[in-house]
RNA sequence: GCGGAAGGCCGGAUGGCCGCGACGUCGGGCAACCGGUGUCGAGGAAAGUCCGGACUCCAAAAAGUAACGGUGCCGGGUAACGCCCGGGCAGGGCAACCUGACGGAAAGCGCCACAGAAAUGAAACCGCCAACGGAGAGGUCGGGCAACCGAAACCGCCCGCGGGCAAGGGUGAAACGGUGGGGUAAGAGCCCACCGCGCCGCUGGCAACAGCGGCGGCAUGGCAAGCCCCACCGGGAGCAAUGCCAAAUAGGGAUCGCGUGUCGCAAGACAGGGCCGCUUUUGCCCCAGCAGAUCCGGGUUGGCAGCUAGAGCCUGCCGGGCAACCGGCGGGCAAGAGGAAUGGUCAUCGAACCGGAGCGAUUCGGGGAACAGAAUCCGGCUUACAGGCCUUCCGCGCAU
RNA sequence: GCUGCUGUAGCUCAGGGGUAGAGCACUCCCUUGGUAAGGGAGAGGUCCGGAGUUCAAAUCUCCGCAGCAGCA
């Protein structure tokens, strides 16, 4: 899995100093990308929860996202509305607030996911962003 | 107008802005890729995975057969089906029409609890009947004025013995044809009529079957979604199949099987052995310290192909057919993801539903669309589904 | 996506056409100074749901609904 492709040691592996440029989303797609950022840290919000794990210094650079709607959340129907919501709030939201270097994962959630105004969901992801940024050091 | 039956269709619409996936194209870049642009982008069930196929692998195929599984009135349609169409029969409905796992129980085995006399070649609990024997309280007969005594031909009762019968009773889901009449000691298909049943013949029909006639004289209880019999069909697994590339690990261990002939220098040939349950035929493999089968352990959880034009769907005309459907000519449509694309937002219009006004047509305000998301692809079935539209038909009422 | 399996008392499971059972748990009583163990008595069920076959279905058949497992 993800090679390391060794990074110049001389970058400064900071995205955190860069918060006005806009970055590129890439989808997150590895069980094990996942896994390492179930045990990351994370906040709870009404539509969702989000993890944030910050990948290592030297690592490729990037901000990945992914997504995670399980059965619990309903019928495909209600996974896909989901998962379409979460991926629409990341476009208008981490592109412009998000790290360099970090893998977010959002969980969609029974009910809230699929039925809360876009408006609430959009203004939770940034809620959830500064909780966790802030303190995060 | 009210109530109903059948078939078919739709199942939010239009536009702006910002995005997503695939393919094409243009520009930039060595390339990864970036930017522009065009086209296409969920369903009637995409669902359940219940049937049938295509396709791939198990080495391939044909014939027969055993086991196992499936289907089950008849005929047709189809690539095929457990699907569809037409017909028959049975049941339901006043009708339009609907429903039906609908072969065989006189090939065999098995089961039929409880109740009941008896649960299937009948038997006989209560009961019915005549004869015989007994008894002698009643009627009766004889005697006597009467109390009473006696008799046993008749009537009825009681007891006994061996017979005849199965109509009636009661039990049960079901009791060895039903109704009526004759008949008899009492009864019984014992006889007769009608109905049912079975057999035979004729007629109609490709057939299921129907109609008519004759005969039999009741023999044939139910269950085959119990075993089974008969007819027909079926090899198994599934796109996470399968093939290829790359990377990675210790090419590890256990069990089973063969242990090998003749000719030939050899190549090979012939035996022999093995290979989808078995047999046969064709075919393929083996002859070595090995190759084979199964299992355990270890590694990889990357990429490409399969992957979307096929028995395809829709439609116009013509021809065949009652129809399903088939044939011909023409036109149109047709997603291909892979942690998995259809989203967000705004505007306009908007069905159900809720509230107000009005006798009402209607109008004002609110409200903002059911079930549900392609995952190899087709044909069906089944299940879920707010609401709406169209066509045909039936019954009742009113008018003519 | 594909393929299987299982649903019966609070829990674990029997029963495969004829009145729904066992063990544990629960309630009450006995035993003990008290508790546990032991003994006795009792309560507890839409047999996952709906149709069908049958006189009769938890059981047989069909259609659904849940839950679990396996397969690259």
């Amino acid at each position: 899995m993800t090679p390391p492709q060794a990074s110049p040691p001389g970058t400064p592996a900071s995205g955190e100093t860069l918060p006005a440029v806009s970055l590129r989303l890439e989808t997150l797609k590895k069980r094990a990308d996942f896994q390492r950022a179930a045990r990351a840290r994370r906040v709870a919000m009404t539509g969702f929860i989000l993890q944030m794990y910050k990948r290592p210094d030297g690592d490729a650079q990037g901000m990945r996202v992914g997504y995670t709607c399980s059965k619990k959340v309903g019928n495909a129907v209600a996974r896909n509305r989901a998962k379409r919501r979460l991926r629409e709030a990341a476009r208008l939201v981490l592109t412009h607030q998000g790290r360099d270097g970090v893998d977010y994962v959002l969980i969609g959630r029974r009910d809230h996911t699929a039925t809360l105004p876009f408006d609430k969901l959009r203004a939770d992801l940034e809620t959830a962003l500064r909780k966790l940024h802030g303190p995060a050091r």
